[in-house]
RNA sequence: GUGCCUGUAGCUCAAUGGCAGAGCACCUGACUGUGGAUCAGGAUGUUGCGGGUUCGAGCCCCGUCAGGCACCCCA
């Protein structure tokens, strides 16, 4: 081994790390379950005709390999074309509508960047053979008490529907060849600005008229009932169109059933997202913390298990960016500030000590209180108390020759300094209560 | 995958082509049966890696690896 590094894009994440992104996942499964959702896991690698033709463009960043059987095998690009299989494979065990979801690493041959890498971790969640739009309402839900949860203070999530960008484009006289342009040019309006995005539309070789039809459809803004009732108006000669405000439409009331305030979305027509299996539904959580992209995605891809299962099986879910959450969480102090997972720190005055003191490490332990025992008797005190404090222990607690004649634990705050002499046999009954 | 920028001690960064440095962190001690604070001392590098130009390269050139930014796309 001559380098001793890891793969361009893919990250070690150290102990101070593993505790924010433990305290992220653990967060998501509590929401997840609370919605009633169970777990699902499936392998990281796949044949490979299971990822292809799933993904438009996309599929040229799929990592390939074969095996030393000649099979050709990829790594998952995301866990919903697994899902789409898992459901195809299992469909007579599966009870309809399926909730699940599911936590894992991803593989995607992107150049890395900021929040962008080419093994990545993502939480998903998904409701399997329901179309209806409480379904859609109930993911979207879902994400905004997540996000709620970990203390996110300021994000909204942008709610857009495939047919809805559609319609923009059939309605300015555009076919759906030229549409893929037109997604393109609008998903940058939050960078490029109006006069950018026009630019952008004409190089494409939208007509100027169309152009500022389309800019003028996009930049509709307000609380969801507004824009959705200015979209209606000016898309009601797109039947496609219709049906997608009146989609939207129920799903907004949904969530006001649901309890979501109002400031936690809003229909966004210029939201375009890229991956080939959405029909529906699609959306994306965002924060003025995170510029560079979202915090999660997700939409309703009604067609997607139906390439695998015999009948078209309607589904909506979303997938947490498990690194991005983390990036921005530790940007903002967000989550624990823990430096490791011990809240106690037995020491050990001196050789003649040490079975006493595993004695008090066990039965701290047994106390379910996290207890890091001394693991050098010789070694001075002061180092100890050192050790104790840089493992980011509550706790230190010393039994010397004075406390074992008199029974006692001397039991010392780290954070605050003070400390005092327990009685031994009511000591962890003190830690735990602390 | 394409273009641009960057890579020096564990971290943040200095060093006109001329002896590789500082701050923080780390280690030892002052310190008593006790961490953080203070003081005194100490250690630290194949300048990402490999070639080339030069009397001489951290600095210039080529390649490579990695990171960042833009494109593309997305989590």
């Amino acid at each position: 081994m001559a380098t001793i590094q890891n793969i361009k894009g893919m990250r070690d994440h150290l102990p101070q790390a593993m505790l924010l992104r433990q305290h992220i996942v653990a967060t998501l499964q509590q929401v997840c379950e609370r919605y009633g959702f169970d777990p699902l896991q499936s392998p990281v690698v796949e044949y490979a005709e299971v990822l292809e033709g799933k993904l438009g463009d996309d599929e040229k960043l799929i990592y390939r390999f074969e095996d030393h059987g000649g099979r050709q095998l990829a790594l998952r690009y995301d866990q919903t074309v697994p899902l789409a299989r898992v459901v195809a494979q299992y469909a007579g065990q599966l009870v309809l509508p399926w909730r699940r979801y599911a936590y894992g690493p991803s593989y995607r041959g992107e150049r890395p960047a900021r929040g962008r890498y080419r093994e990545f971790y993502q939480f998903d969640a998904d409701i399997v053979g329901s179309s209806s739009p409480l379904a859609d309402a109930e993911i979207v839900a879902l994400l905004c008490e997540a996000l709620s949860a970990l203390g996110f203070p300021d994000f909204v999530t942008m709610l857009n529907h495939r047919q809805l960008i559609g319609g923009i484009a059939r309605t300015s006289g555009l076919d759906e060849a030229a549409a893929g342009g037109v997604y393109r040019a609008i998903d940058k309006f939050d960078k490029l600005g109006a006069a950018g995005v026009q630019e952008e539309l004409l190089r494409s070789g939208v007509a100027p008229r169309a152009a500022e039809q389309i800019l003028a459809l996009v930049q509709i803004e307000g609380d969801a009932p507004a824009v959705l009732e200015e979209l209606a108006a000016r898309l009601a000669n797109d039947e496609r169109a219709v049906a997608a405000v009146a989609n939207l439409r129920a799903i907004s009331e949904a969530l006001v059933g649901l309890g979501i305030p109002a400031e936690r979305y809003t229909v966004a027509p210029r939201l375009a997202r890229g991956l080939a299996y959405y029909t529906g539904l699609v959306f994306e959580a965002i924060t003025p913390h995170w510029p560079e992209g979202s915090l999660l995605g997700g939409g309703r891809y009604d067609e997607l298990i139906g390439q695998f299962a015999k009948r078209s099986i309607p589904t909506v879910g979303l997938a947490f960016g498990i690194d991005r959450l983390h990036d921005v969480m530790e940007q903002l102090g967000l989550g624990p500030q823990a430096t490791g997972t011990a809240v106690a720190f037995v020491t050990i005055f001196g050789p003649e000590q040490t079975q006493a003191s595993m004695a008090l490490a066990r039965e701290l332990r047994a106390a379910g209180i996290n207890t890091l025992l001394c693991l050098e008797p010789t070694t001075a005190l002061g180092k100890q108390f050192k050790e104790a404090d840089r493992k980011g222990a509550r706790f230190a607690l010393v039994l010397g020759p004075d406390e074992l004649a008199r029974d006692t634990v001397v039991l010392k705050d780290l954070r605050t300094g003070v400390q005092e002499h327990v009685e031994r046999s009511s000591v962890s009954a003190k830690v735990r209560s602390s």
